[in-house]
RNA sequence: GGCUCCGUCGUCUAGUGGCCUAGGACUCUGGCUUCUCAAGCCAGCUACGAGGGUUCGAAUCCCUUCGGAGCUACCA
C-alpha cells in the first residue's frame, strides 16, 4: 500500500428512501476515518438507479448529513478537482470504459433475454448447481450475433470473469477469497446503455483516487466483481483501496436495519428531539469502541481515537433504550444557551409559543429545571406547557383526584398561606407551605404537594413544584387553586 | 441450494495464552435520596453457542459442529 499518505475515504450512498441508521453509521465511519487521517472525504451520490433514486432523497441525504455535522471535501454543494459526484452526470465515462473493456475483449456483449436467464438460473438451482450467467454469449460468432440483432435484440455489457480467484486484505476482516467459479460474468451496462452500480463504483473509486473503501458488509460479495473493474481499468495491484467492510446494524428482528422493521429514518430521530452528538455517539459504538471504558465522547474525541483497527467484524442490534441514556446525557450536559436553541423550535412547532422574546425568556428560565428530566427535545412543550396556556383548565381525569375532603382542604390552607406572601420566590414559597401543610397538618410532602401540583400545572407530573409556581407567578398560581377549590 | 461473513451478560462492548473466580455501559431488579417525574448514589442478576483438541495454562490457537446474517438482479 505505497502511496496512501494522501487519505481520501468516500461516502457514497444510493438515496433510494431517507438515509437511514445503517447509512448514518457507514457515513460517520467514513467521515471520522478521514478527519482521523487528516485526509479528504468525497461524497458521492449513486443515482445510477434512476427508477428509486430521486432528486428528494439526494437533498434529504444532503440535509441530514449536514445536520449531523457530518462534512465533506469534495461532493454536492462543494465541487471539487474530480467531479461530478453525482454518477447521473457522469454517464459519458462509464460509456467510455465499457467500450473499452468491450474492444479489449474483457468485456462481451449478452443477448440473452430476462426469461432466458430466469429459467437457466431457476435450472442451476434444482440441479445444486451455483446460480449464476452461464457464459452463453461469451464467444458469439458473428452470425449468431447478427440473428440476434435481426431479432430486435439488444445486449448488455458483461463483463468476463477470468478462471482463478480474487483474493484481498479487508481491513477488518482480514484476507477474504472468492473462487471466480462463485462469481459469474456481470453486467456492467443495460441493454439501454446505462452503467450499472459494478461499473460505475469500481470507475469512480480510481478517477476520484480513493484510497479507502469503509462500507457495508453488504458489499463484501460484490468486491471481487470491482478488482475485476480496476484490473480491466489496468491500475495496478498496489494501486487499489483499502476496503474495510463495516458490520451491519441490525434491528430488533435480527435482520439487516431496513425501512421494514423499525424507525431507521434520521428524520424521525431529528423530529423526535435526539441530538446531532448524540446518534453520531451511539452509532460510532455500535460496532467500534475507544478501547478503554469511556463511551460518551464528543465528536473531537470519536476524531482523535477512531481507527479501522478497532472496528468489529460482527453486527450489532441497535437498541433505542441505549440511545435514550445517551441522548439524556448530551441533553444535561447542554450550556443554558444552546438548550434554549434545542429548544425553541420545538416549542415553537408544538404551538406552545410563537416564539416572542417574552415568551423566550420564560423558556430559558424554566429551562433549568427541566434540563435533567427528559430524555428526548420532544418531551419539552408538555412539560413547559402549563406556563403558557391561556385559558388553563384541568383535565377531568387528574381534576377527580382533588375532590375529595383532603385535598380540598391542602388546596384551601395552601391558598391562605399563599395568598399574603409579598415576595414570589420558590424558596419563601416552599417554606410557607412547609410548615403550614407539613409541619402543621402533619402531611406527608408526597401527598401534601400532589393537589397542588394538579390543580397548578393539570398534572401530577411535573417539574418541581416550587419553581413551577414561581415561575408561573403569583397572580396565575392563585386564579388556578382557586378554580379548583370547590364552594 | 451455493458462496461469503459473523458468534463474550437481554443489548452494545473490553478482552490478541496466564493480569479473567471475565471488566464497563444500557436495560432490568432491589435499596438510598426525594414535593411528582427524572437525575444522582449503592447493590444485584446475567455471558465466552456446543463438542473435541493443542498447552503446565484458552474467551483468546486448531478442528468439527450448530446457529445467525449477507450475497446469489439489466438493485445497490
Amino acid at each position: 500500500m505505497s502511496n496512501k499518505s494522501q487519505v481520501r475515504v468516500r461516502f457514497a450512498p444510493s438515496p433510494t428512501g431517507d438515509l437511514h441508521v445503517g447509512n448514518i453509521r457507514t457515513a460517520l465511519f467514513d467521515w471520522a476515518y478521514a478527519r482521523h487521517t487528516g485526509g479528504k472525504l468525497i461524497f458521492r451520490i449513486e443515482d445510477t438507479d434512476t427508477e428509486r433514486v430521486t432528486d428528494q432523497y439526494i437533498k434529504a441525504a444532503i440535509d441530514t448529513l449536514k445536520w449531523l455535522g457530518l462534512n465533506w471535501d469534495e461532493g454536492p454543494e462543494v465541487g471539487g478537482e474530480y467531479g461530478p459526484y453525482l454518477q447521473s452526470q457522469r454517464l459519458e465515462i462509464y460509456a467510455t470504459w465499457a467500450q473499452k473493456f468491450l474492444d479489449q475483449g474483457d468485456a462481451y456483449h449478452c443477448y440473452c433475454s430476462a426469461e432466458e436467464l430466469e429459467e437457466r438460473r431457476s435450472a442451476q438451482m434444482k440441479s445444486n448447481q451455483a446460480p449464476g450467467y452461464d457464459g452463453k454469449c461469451r464467444d458469439l460468432s458473428a452470425q449468431q450475433v447478427s440473428e440476434y440483432k435481426s431479432l430486435g435484440r439488444k445486449p448488455v455489457v458483461r463483463m468476463r470473469m477470468p478462471d482463478g480467484e480474487t483474493a484481498f486484505v479487508d481491513a477488518i476482516r482480514g484476507e477474504v477469497k472468492f473462487e471466480h467459479k462463485y462469481v459469474p460474468d456481470f453486467v456492467l451496462a443495460r441493454a439501454d446503455g446505462s452503467p450499472l452500480y459494478t461499473l460505475a463504483v469500481a470507475v469512480d473509486d480510481v478517477l476520484m483516487k480513493i484510497t479507502h473503501v469503509l462500507r457495508g458488509e453488504d458489499l463484501l460479495s460484490s468486491t471481487p466483481r470491482q478488482i475485476r473493474v480496476y484490473q480491466a481499468m489496468g491500475v495496478a495491484e498496489s494501486e487499489y483501496p483499502i476496503f474495510a467492510h463495516l458490520p451491519f446494524v441490525m434491528g430488533q428482528d435480527n435482520a439487516k436495519l431496513s425501512k421494514r422493521n423499525g424507525e431507521v429514518s434520521i428524520a424521525w430521530y431529528r423530529e423526535q428531539g435526539f441530538l446531532p452528538e448524540a446518534i453520531c455517539n451511539y452509532l460510532a459504538l455500535l460496532g467500534w469502541s475507544p478501547g478503554d471504558d469511556k463511551e460518551n465522547i464528543t465528536m473531537q474525541e470519536l476524531v482523535d481515537l477512531f481507527t479501522v483497527e478497532r472496528v468489529n467484524s460482527s453486527p450489532a442490534r441497535f437498541d433505542m433504550k441505549k440511545l435514550e441514556a445517551i441522548n439524556g446525557d448530551k441533553i444535561r450536559a447542554l450550556t443554558l444557551d444552546k438548550f434554549l436553541e434545542w429548544s425553541l423550535p420545538f416549542l415553537i412547532n408544538a404551538k406552545v409559543i410563537t416564539g416572542n422574546e417574552q415568551e423566550i425568556e420564560v423558556v430559558k428560565s424554566a429551562l433549568p429545571i427541566i434540563q435533567e428530566r427528559i430524555i428526548k427535545l420532544s418531551e419539552i412543550p408538555a412539560m413547559l406547557n402549563f406556563l403558557f396556556v391561556e385559558d388553563f383548565k384541568v383535565a377531568d381525569e387528574e381534576l377527580g383526584k382533588l375532590q375529595d375532603e383532603a385535598s380540598q382542604n391542602v388546596l384551601k390552607v395552601a391558598l391562605a398561606k399563599v395568598e399574603p406572601l409579598q415576595s414570589w420566590d420558590h424558596a419563601g414559597i416552599e417554606a410557607v407551605l412547609r410548615s403550614a401543610l407539613i409541619d402543621e397538618l402533619g402531611l406527608k410532602p408526597r401527598i401534601a404537594f400532589s393537589a397542588l401540583r394538579i390543580a397548578v400545572t393539570g398534572s401530577h407530573i411535573s417539574p418541581p413544584l416550587f419553581e413551577s409556581l414561581q415561575l408561573l407567578g403569583k397572580e396565575r398560581s392563585i386564579a388556578r387553586i382557586k378554580a379548583v377549590i370547590s364552594k
